[in-house]
DNA sequence: GACTACATTTGGATCGTTCCAAACCAGGCC
DNA sequence: GGCCTGGTTTGGAACGATCCAAATGTAGTC
């Protein structure tokens, strides 16, 4: 009758068996739901359990069963908005699995993310989710995370990764055919002098959404003239600052594809303080399909990537490999849809 | 010599501590930098632990030393800008200190959030950091996360708070004194008739920043006519639908402080299409410092609440309570900073 | 050589849970 | 009574790291 009140001490099976008056080994087939249990015995430690506020310890479970209950999901930049929206789908998707996700964020840096790999692979999740910092490569991140551990990663794929690494699973944005769509999509209204602004030359999305404009030009038998193709940082403030670009060259063009909706709004700005009117006087398109691009004005078309839909994707991806360990790598290039709205107008 | 090869089993310290023929007592201190082992032996025992690729097993030591090494993070919304950037606060601090950020987001449902707490606590972390829900209550969550683990509150307090919960730390934002100083700025600027236009009556912060620009109206001996209040959804369309309200009745406003940036660009475009120029004819100022503030044109007055760097602060605080368990909770009401951009112009 | 002083190392026991093989119990049947 | 069967229950021994008190070695002092 003397069940040991919680004196500071945490309760744990042992104070529930000593209370009900049954084994710890028949407790713990209570708290996994066992069907061997009988059913008086059951409720008579559930109502225990009820009433010295028992919380049941994971770690220790996991500890014992050697698994785990969690998902390590390590973004470059948690910030932006595109990553936080994957990160929220990821959530998702691992909550409902009865799992926890472990955040970190890399900003960026590839020392960072070894460092964060690092930090998280102690915790000992089941798999990882990485979106890889810029410059990463697949030797470091191997040396972080070890064999051990399955790895998703998402949007970027890793230098020199190698055909040991292939048994990780990938999950990529169609950066290429987003793009040629876009690109299609101005010439079919007219365009024929179109421009591929914003982004880092050498980033890996750039280069192929980059490669998508010129597929598409070159499918329509249209010239790229080199102004036409403008280097930015993929900011707003950037992209404002090199609208002129665009015009410093003969001819100028009258549309142009963008490397996303920030370079895209920005440029928006640009035009608007040369009195170039976007969506009447020029045309243009984004990437990514933030919230603001729908409110812009004009709005802005794009090319929708659901970055909520990518996580809850990447996490079940994740949570079938945690499944079934030895099935084949998977590499999935998830298309990204155009949206039409009002920028992308027909030539003035 | 026979160093047990990791054969599918993960390396332990039992592994090491025979791979190189010491106890596993000292490969343990080895791991914790302890100052009492001899150099020799310390550098053998790193050889090893580098050799057969050891990693540690926080979860283990938690249990053992009745530690933890994470901290929980519930958001009520993190797809949101504002949250993400806090999130990433909340992180940059949590990693600095070698511990690890759970994730967890309750989309705005109380049920979601108990249900999300219930599980974070199963994970024993060290301490939560709670962005409540909107119509969470102080109740629920002590009966999810239990009067053991700190917590601290972000953002919003919660219904029914008692003084049985009063050991909670609490981060707020200073909505009063930011929208008396936007007020105050404005009047200091020349104007006299200043509305207070958009955002949910009821919703807390509204009330908040209504009552810090009435207080500042009667601190100047203004009058407030019953016409300068606007109701409005929280959103650019919603808030240019509602602009011609400011000018319905006698005498009308020349300046408006905005609920937040959003309301205050929807206003800026409401007002353009009623051939108002905001910034010349009108002034506004707007609240959160958005990236499109800066941006807009004319660039908006505004309120700074450097989200990031509210995550690092909610981080730091709740990292001091684990230090301190038992000292006084604290409540601090963060400032927000005042931006004077182009948009709070002087009376035309 | 016996003594203390100090630096270093070590074998259990332990954290909270689960696994496992064995034990228990009540009926039913010969 | 002995034996079997099927439903329940149970006491250790794990999981991997750490604590602790005690043991070991090494040198210095009398």
């Amino acid at each position: 009758m003397d069940s040991t009140p919680p004196l500071g001490r945490k309760v744990t099976v042992r104070d529930i068996a000593a209370g009900c008056g049954v084994s710890r080994a028949t407790v713990s087939l209570v708290l996994r739901g066992s069907p061997l249990v009988n059913k008086d015995t059951r409720a008579r430690v559930e109502a225990e359990l009820r009433k010295q506020g028992y919380v049941y310890n994971r770690a220790a479970a996991n500890l014992r069963r050697r698994t785990s209950s969690s998902i390590a999901l390590v973004i470059n930049e948690l910030a932006n908005p595109f990553f936080a929206e994957f990160a929220a789908g990821v959530d998702e998707i691992v909550g409902e699995a009865g799992m926890v996700t472990l955040l970190g964020s890399s900003s960026e840096s590839p020392r960072r993310e070894q460092a964060v790999l690092g930090s998280m692979i102690e915790h000992g999740p089941g798999g990882i989710i990485l979106s890889p910092a810029e410059g990463s490569d697949a030797r470091h991140v191997l040396a972080a995370v070890g064999a051990r551990t399955p790895l998703l990663l998402f949007n970027r794929e890793l230098a020199g990764e190698q055909p040991e690494y292939a048994h990780w699973d990938t999950l990529l944005l169609d950066n290429q055919q987003g793009a040629r769509e876009a690109t299609a999509h101005l010439i079919a209204q007219g365009h024929q002098r179109i421009a591929f602004f914003g982004g880092h030359r050498d980033s890996s999305s750039c280069r192929q959404r980059r490669a998508g404009y010129r597929e598409a030009m070159q499918a329509a038998g249209l010239p790229v003239a080199p102004h036409w193709e403008v280097e930015c940082a993929p900011t707003r403030l950037d992209a404002a600052r090199c609208a002129e670009a665009l015009f410093a060259g003969d001819p100028a063009p009258t549309a142009a594809v963008c490397y996303n909706d920030a370079v895209a709004l920005g440029l928006m700005h640009g035009l608007t303080q040369r009195d170039v009117a976007p969506g009447r006087d020029f045309a243009l398109t984004g990437f990514d399909d933030i919230a603001e691009a729908a409110l812009a004005a004009p709005s802005l078309t794009t090319l929708a990537a659901a970055p909520r839909a990518r996580g809850r994707q990447a996490a079940q991806m994740l949570l079938e490999r945690l499944r079934d360990p030895t099935a084949q790598a998977r590499r999935i290039v998830a298309p990204v849809q155009l949206v039409i709205r009002a920028s992308s107008c027909p030539p003035a």
